[in-house]
Parts: structure tokens; sequence; C-alpha cells
RNA sequence: GGCGCCAUCGUCUAACGGUUAGGACGCAAGAUUCUCAUUCUUGUAAUCGGGGUUCGAUUCCCCGUGGCGCUACCA
């Protein structure tokens, strides 16, 4: 029986969780949750000079906030000992070297091949003449990254090494040092990168590229998850739509492209309009609540509010713009009044007609089917178009080109309110 | 420069040698008695080039071209 599978994810805190080590997390937990294994978080935590603490903390947030909870921990800034222990293993074989207070690794002395037996690339060849030996240790005394990483995978018995594309031609000196330790070599995984859309390695964009610039641009979690799984990794039977748990189950290595994937806010705008649409009411207000925090009104009207610009925003942060005019009295040009199949004298009496119609109704009659009901025949009774009464309507409650339906937008606001703003804009067109 | 990886619509991708090369995003048009959004329908658009292998290549091989990565006492 082969042993438990056990794969990390091996961040360097000197920076916040790029959506790039987000893609990668999250193929090492699919990877492991599918084979019922273990995932590892490990911090490579060796350049003092650039490590900072609050980049921890936007790495494990961020994962919280994906939901890929990690089962153990390790940081490299806490294994020194564990280094020497490995570094004397191959200095007492005769394997290394020192130089200007470095530690190095001496490379075979007859050139050789290494093979490099990766999941997703097969089998890749590098030949050893073209390395340099490998620096093990810094003058300052900590291990370099190609040392620590490849101590910590035999010491944490790594089974797979899931990660980017970026680290393969970085892996024949590491199986070169697990043929010193005498290590058993993990499985290789390395992964497409992911790309700017010039196709340049996204890392060195300059725009958005941490996982909280998105988290607070209002996306959420699971459309996250869903446009990362699906950078250089497609669903068997082409579903778009994957909670987290379904993804677990259906994930495979073999499965994922060789390609670099460009990152497109488009799609991603898709997934999280998809699923912002899908929120209940309850949930959409709580999530909502944050980014409209500086709106201030009637509790229950910011409810109609929410509900009917629901299916409109595709981001949380599009929302207070998008409701704006519930809160407060929309300015807008007396020209936006006229439909463009219609003219100011049919708009003034379109408006005109539906004030009248609107101080006689009832407020226990106020609701959206009596009110669609009164307009109809108003209309009809009135001769009008459509264009010559609800167009108006809608922009002296709304001001806006594109909102809501009037109706909507006159339950909404209740009566006195709807009135005062259908008599500002009778009052703009004169 | 050296070493290595990669190559299907603009983008994400499907097609384990035989398909009218499929889906999604985007874009365009139409329907849903005003607009926007939603929803539905339709349309748009691709196998980088050249050689092989094969009865037959998106698929296998070679060359070229292009893109990318690595080549740090950064990870």
């Amino acid at each position: 029986m082969e042993g438990k599978v056990r794969v990390r994810f091996a961040p360097s805190p000197t920076g916040p969780l790029h959506v790039g080590g987000a893609r990668t997390a999250l193929f090492n937990y699919l990877y492991a949750k599918h084979a019922g294994g273990v995932f590892v978080l490990r911090f490579e935590d060796t350049d003092t000079e650039r490590n900072e603490s609050v980049f921890e903390e936007s790495i494990t947030d961020g994962l919280k906030w994906l939901g890929l909870n990690w089962d153990e921990d390790h940081y490299q800034s806490k294994r020194a000992d564990v280094y020497r222990r490995y570094l004397e293993k191959l200095t007492s074989q005769g394997l290394t070297y020192e130089q200007d207070g470095g530690v190095y690794f001496k490379l075979p002395a007859e050139p050789r091949v290494v093979v490099v037996d990766d999941i997703i690339r097969g089998k890749v060849e590098f030949n050893s003449k073209n390395f340099d030996d490998i620096v093990l240790m810094k003058k300052t005394g900590t291990p370099t990254f190609n040392f620590a990483n490849v101590v910590d995978d035999i010491d944490m018995s790594i089974t797979h090494v899931i990660r980017g594309e970026d680290h393969l031609s970085n892996t024949p000196k590491h199986i070169l040092l697990y043929e010193a330790f005498a290590a058993p070599i993990p499985r290789f995984a390395h992964l497409p990168l992911l790309l700017n859309l010039d196709r340049s390695k996204m890392s060195k964009r300059t725009g958005d590229t941490a996982v909280d610039d998105y988290r607070r641009a209002g996306y959420l979690p699971e459309a996250m998850l869903n446009f990362l799984a699906q950078l250089g990794w497609s669903d068997p039977d082409g579903q778009d739509f994957l909670p987290l748990d379904e993804l677990v189950k259906k994930f495979s290595l073999e499965r994922v492209q060789k390609a670099g994937a460009v990152f497109d806010l488009q799609r991603l705008n898709h997934l999280n309009q998809h699923y912002l649409m899908r929120k209940s009411l309850d949930e959409y207000i709580e999530l909502a609540k944050p980014f409209i925090a500086h709106l201030s009104g009637d509790e229950l009207m910011g409810r109609f509010a929410l509900a009917l610009i629901q299916d409109r925003a595709q981001t949380l942060s599009e929302i207070p713009g998008l409701i704006e005019y519930f809160f407060k009295t929309p300015d807008y040009e007396a020209n936006l009044l006229v439909f463009k199949k219609s003219s100011p004298e049919q708009t003034g009496k379109g408006l005109n007609a539906t004030l009248t119609v609107l101080e006689a109704l009832e407020d226990t009659d106020w609701n959206q089917v009596k009110l669609q009901q009164i307009l109809d025949e108003t209309l009809s009774a009135e001769g009008l178009q459509p264009g010559d009464m609800f167009w108006p309507v809608r922009v002296a409650l709304s001001g806006e080109e594109g909102s809501p339906s009037p109706v909507e937008l006159l339950e909404a606001l209740g009566k006195t309110e709807s009135i005062s703003r259908i008599k500002t804009a009778i009052n703009k067109l004169v």
C-alpha cells in the first residue's frame, strides 16, 4: 500500500497572497483532498530582508477566505537545526565545500542526464553540465531556497510537489539533492503559469494581483475559486459552476493544461455575477453591508433597493453606485426625461397624468400590482405611448438612463418621495 | 547567449487518429408591451507555418516561427 498523499503550498511571505499563488494552493488542496491526503502550508521565510509578518497574515487570510484550510503549518525560520542536521549528512560524505562564507553542493564530476518525471509534462531531460554548483547555505548562515525546499520536502514526507512551471528548471538540481540524501523522490507536477492579457507572466503585472484586491473589490470566494480552478484545468463534464466540494471530487492532475492561461477579468466578472444573483436576499444584504455603510436611510427601502439591483451588479463594490439614488435626490438633465421616441409635450402629459393618479391612490394600494394596473389604465385613457410615461417616470425617480422599472421604483421609494420626485421632474421640464 | 517548457475562436477550454472542430466568456442581432440587468433564441470567430508517418491527422514525429520560464548567497 502506498503511503498517504502529502502535498504542500510553500509561499514566501515577501508579498500579499498572489492570485497565482492562490491557484497553486488550490490545486494542491484539490489534489490532496481528492486523494484523502494532507495539505501542508509551509512558509519559506528564509529571506529575512524581505519577509514581513503582514504578508503571512495576508496569505493565511486569503487561504481561509477561499476555504482552503490546511492541515499543518510550518515555518522555515524555526527549523535552522533541521537544515544544519541535513547539511551535516552531505558534508560527512564529502559532497560540500565552503567558499566566500557560503556552503556549496558539488555537482557530479561526470556530467549526467537528470530526468524529471512530471505528471503534467512527461519526462523532461536536463544535463548536469549546464548547472553550476548549488548554493546550500548563504554566508548569513541561512539556507537557500533550493536547499531548504528539498530538505523540508524530505523531512515532511511530501509525496507530490505541485507548483508553478517557473520551478521546472530548478527541479533537476533538487533531484540531485534527493539522490545525495538517498531520499525518495516525490512526484512532480508543474502547473502552467498565469498570464497577463499580453501573455507576460502575471507576477510582473502592476495592477491587481493580490487575492485581497479582489476581495475588496467585491468578488465572492466561490467565484474566485471557480475561476482559478478553470485556469489550467477543466471539468470533464464541461460544468462552469462548481462548488469547492465538487471540485475536490472531480479534480485530477491528468486534466491540467500545459500552456499558460490568461487571467481574463471578464470571465471572473461573469462568474461573480452568477453567484451574486443566486444569493438569497438576506445573504445578499449581509454581503453588501460593508460596501454601502456610507449610505444612510430607511432600512426597509434599502432592502427593496438591493432586491431590485441584485441581478445588475457584477461585483459588490458596484452596489453603492447602483442604489445611490434611493437614498438621495437624483441629479439629471431635464432632456433625459424625454424618451427618444417621445416629445417634451407628450412627456409632460405623461408625468402630470401619473402625478394625478398617484396622488389619488390610497396608501394601502401602494404596491407593484396595483401601481402597474393604474399606470396601464392611465396610459390608454390618455392615449399615450409607453415611452411617454414609463420612461419619464422612471427617470424622475432614478435620474438614470438604466434602472429597474417605474413601478418597482415607486413601490420601493414610497408615496411621499415618489410624488416629490415627479413634481421635481415636471418643474424641470418647463 | 545557454538550458527548458509551450502553441485549438480575442480569452478560458473540449475533442484518449475518423466530429459539419463542441462549450463558456466577450461581441453582434432578435424576443421578453419604456431603459438597464436577468432569461431565451440566433449569429460571429480557431487547429501558428512547412515537412513527414498513416487509408485518414487538432491529435504522433521532425524542422521552423512565435510566446514564456530558468540561468541570484530571491523564493
